[in-house]
DNA sequence: ATGTGC
């Protein structure tokens, strides 16, 4: 995008007054770096979404946001309930509660070494991967359910998970307000064999060294050491989510003219928060989030078992599990008084600070780790939220390093034979049922992750904490 | 993202 077409407020702060529609200012963090290499439709989308009913404060999008159906990806909106406000399938995005969890390990990066290569090969055989990929567990009517309303705490319940997890997972592992009975059968369906399963894209299973200490105190708070060894798991609500927002998707343009909005783009589909559809859709949406916090634990939980396969007294502990495709019922302060609003959050990780009540005792004092996934060679960050994100953006910063090539030009460009020797004559071992997956992932293809979470931290989202490398890969 | 799509 051409920075012109912005008020530049500081180095990371680009600002679009309301014109036509809008009802609030769009506002872009990011470096100009990063500004010029957005598409122009982030600075289209952001602006579309500042025209939906009941928007308060402004429209944002994070340091590595680029379009997206509707929203953009790296978009962060609040509604007022009581103001008209809205919610919509396009603002969560396919992938329902897609997000990341990262485990620490009590190990080193020299005690991966010799076995890395015959642990990267149990990983990959252990835990299913790629389109349709089926697991070992089965759900009838009735788990389906249960598993629904209770996200990580079903998995605990059922021995994938270790309760010491739950109160470092977003809501403590289950999302109130989930309704099953607003989830279609198809949507069940799909999800009948697909728990504990990574699905593919961008998600991956990752062990990780940490590789730079960039804040020593919130490395000591978060349990983060130099060469520790991490695992972090990178996936979503599977088939199920992606039903759902199928679904709703197709159903709110009708919802959205019943209720006379008028939409600039027919991708920004919406209801009324108080709505039939819209709290359908919210209960349909919390009923997948639990279906991705259970998956994550479950994955978490064969991570675990693999480990232990090779070292039988290694400690795994949860560090924390975040998503960042939501919608949430958030209480933040908007025009100086405290009022709940709907946080859509679409490619976008909650950033609490520190002292947030929300947050475990023990993370209370460091802020919210906020875990963002780069590319397969780049490796990833940890960040700590930050009080001024309340302020900035609902208190949300970017989710990962976005994508600078399409897949389609991604796929003209590598080869996956070649991206994964290249990786492997660097020490990062990937498995993928897929070639064509790791070629559409190549590292090339991502921006630069380190560029995308300094602007997040010069803009007062987040702050790093450390920098993790890949040491295993396994690709979906 | 997705029992991937013309």
């Amino acid at each position: 995008m051409d920075p012109r077409r912005f008020t530049q407020i500081d180095a990371t702060t680009w600002r679009i007054e309301p014109t036509g529609a809008m009802r609030v200012p769009a506002v872009i963090y990011a470096d100009e770096d990063l500004i010029r290499g957005m598409d122009d439709k982030v600075g289209v989308q952001a602006c579309n979404v500042a025209t939906l009913p009941g928007i308060v404060t402004a429209s944002y999008a994070m340091p590595d946001a680029h379009w997206g159906y509707g929203f953009p990806i790296g978009g962060v909106a609040a509604f007022d309930p009581d103001g008209g406000g809205i919610v919509s399938a396009g603002g969560v995005g396919f992938d329902i509660s897609c997000g990341v969890r990262t485990m620490l390990t009590d190990l080193a990066v020299a005690d991966i070494e010799p076995v890395q290569s015959r642990l990267a090969d149990a990983l990959f055989r252990e835990i299913p991967a790629g389109v349709g990929s089926r697991g070992a567990i089965t759900l009838d009517t009735v788990e389906m359910d249960r598993m629904l309303t209770g996200g990580a705490r079903w998995a605990v319940e059922n021995g994938w998970g270790e309760s010491r997890d739950l109160e470092r997972i977003e809501e403590g592992g289950a999302v109130p307000g989930a309704r099953p009975d607003c989830v279609s059968e198809r949507a069940k369906g799909r999800q009948r064999h697909e728990m504990g399963t990574l699905g593919s894209g961008n998600h991956y299973l990752e062990v990780q060294a940490v590789a730079e200490i960039v804040d020593r105190d919130a490395a000591r708070a978060f349990g983060l050491a130099q060469d520790q060894v991490v695992v972090t798991i990178h996936c979503g609500s599977r088939g199920l989510g992606h039903q759902i927002g199928t679904e709703y998707l197709a159903g709110m343009p009708v919802a959205a003219a019943a209720a006379g909005i008028a939409l600039p783009d027919r991708e920004l589909a919406c209801a009324p928060i108080n709505s039939d559809i819209g709290q359908r859709y919210l209960g349909a949406m919390r009923a997948a989030s639990n279906c991705a916090l259970a998956n994550r634990e479950i994955l978490g939980h064969y991570a675990r078992r693999i480990l232990r396969d090779f070292f039988p007294e290694v400690a795994v502990d949860l560090l924390f599990d975040v998503s960042h495709n939501t919608c949430k019922a958030e209480t933040h302060t908007v025009d100086g008084e405290p009022r709940e609003v709907y946080v859509h959050r679409k490619g976008a990780t909650r950033a609490f600070g520190p002292g947030h009540p929300s947050l475990p005792d023990a993370l209370r004092a460091a802020g919210q780790p906020v875990l963002i996934g780069g590319s397969m060679g780049t490796g990833s960050y940890i960040l700590a939220g930050l009080a001024s994100s309340e302020e900035k953006a609902f208190g949300s910063a970017c989710h990962g390093a976005g994508r600078a090539l399409s897949r389609h030009a991604a796929l003209r460009q590598w080869s996956g034979r070649g991206i994964v020797d290249e990786l492997a004559a660097r020490g990062i071992l990937v498995c993928s049922p897929s070639a064509r997956g790791v070629a559409e992932e190549a590292p090339g293809a991502y921006k630069d992750v380190g560029a995308v979470v300094l602007a997040a931290e010069r803009a007062g989202l987040a702050r790093r904490v450390a920098r993790l490398r890949p040491l295993i890969c396994i690709k979906g």
